[in-house]
DNA sequence: GACGTTCTATACCGATCGGTATAGAACGGC
DNA sequence: GCCGTTCTATACCGATCGGTATAGAACGTC
């Protein structure tokens, strides 16, 4: 029933997250997005909608496949093996060599127009929801003796996902992933239990 | 000797530099930025050249009075007061009332097309700048046994560096002063002498 | 008070922004 | 082989982008 696209869906989007990653959502533009991902604008109007949905699209698929470390992190039995899964799940994310360097999340929406501010908090928005996990799982960890009782598990979340936006602004400015192994190690002596 | 400008160059530069602090580089236009300052076009590009200047100056003005603090604290006679006061200045100039939330040199082109890249290019380059002078100074502080011997000066200050960048995200996503110096109280921990 | 100078105000510039209308090409169903 | 449907290609839309030309207004000088 009709014509077939003569583009991949799923590629396309690939490419399109990729260019939202490098150059941020205001930073790309439509003939970007065509250009990189090699189709033309009805076409991508006709698949994805516009370009803000275009983009969460690409957010989406960003979160799936390359934010996964940090769902399955949660699920690790010690606190300090979470802490530890999530700062190197995030610096090799951000230092993968066939990535952009950084984070989407960060990349896209840190200052923008007026036009952007959905997307921007849209972004705050993940940001925190990963944080209140974070905070929930280390809520778990001090009822189970895994951290002390006067641990406090919102602010030990805050910290290390600060770390994380840390070391994001650290990749972006060409930072490599040794180094920020060596930071991790130096993050880690704040956790509760390490001395 | 010609007709005097009818508004003050030093307040208007101000009103540039909240707005790209707010904004972003490029999510900042020109007529935000002649609405903001309460100026013509004209005016803006005969007194401040282009926008790419105007931004420098503005970037230039940012340093000399947000980030003073920095410099001064690298005159802290231990590193101990050196990283404390210079994660507490961070935290305060990302979080002042009357300022735009987070740093300007990390909202103003995190990620960013083409035309932004030299502005990029600079912010990046004025956070080395501080990052090597900080890493000089823990490197003193290991010359006169104020660190130990085996502190690695340069990974010491990416790691307060990278604390302050994560701090400015937490600000632009809308954390307040009490909760960045509670995560300051806890980077601290890792820092040498600290047990 | 005419002059050169320096500002301001308006109107304009080409280029690009995100987005779409229109027409034609490629399919399955009948 | 014609139909409805769905894709692609081109050309176009108004709005806004950064930047400027032109004209007039406000000054000190002579």
């Amino acid at each position: 029933m009709g014509r077939p696209r003569e583009f991949d869906a799923d590629d396309a989007l690939q490419a399109a997250l990729e260019l939202f990653w490098r150059k941020g959502y205001e930073g790309t533009s439509i003939t970007d997005l065509t250009d990189g991902m090699g189709i033309t604008k009805p076409s991508l109007y006709g698949t994805f909608g516009n370009k803000e949905e275009l983009f969460r699209m690409a957010l989406q698929r960003y979160e799936e496949n390359y934010m996964a470390f940090f769902w399955k992190a949660l699920g690790q039995p010690s606190a300090r093996i979470v802490a530890l899964d999530i700062l190197h799940g995030f610096a090799n994310a951000q230092t993968e060599e066939c990535n952009p360097g950084g984070c989407l999340g960060i990349n896209a929406a840190m200052g923008c127009s007026e036009a952007a501010e959905a997307i921007q908090k849209t972004l705050i928005e993940r940001r925190q929801v990963g944080q209140k996990a974070l905070a929930r799982r280390f809520e778990r960890a001090v009822r189970e003796g895994d951290l002390p009782a006067d641990c406090n598990a919102d602010d030990l979340a805050r910290y290390l996902l600060t770390i994380a936006q840390g070391t994001a602004v650290q990749a972006s400015s060409g930072a490599g992933r040794e180094e920020l192994y060596r930071l991790i190690d130096i993050a880690m002596k704040s956790f509760p239990g390490s001395n």
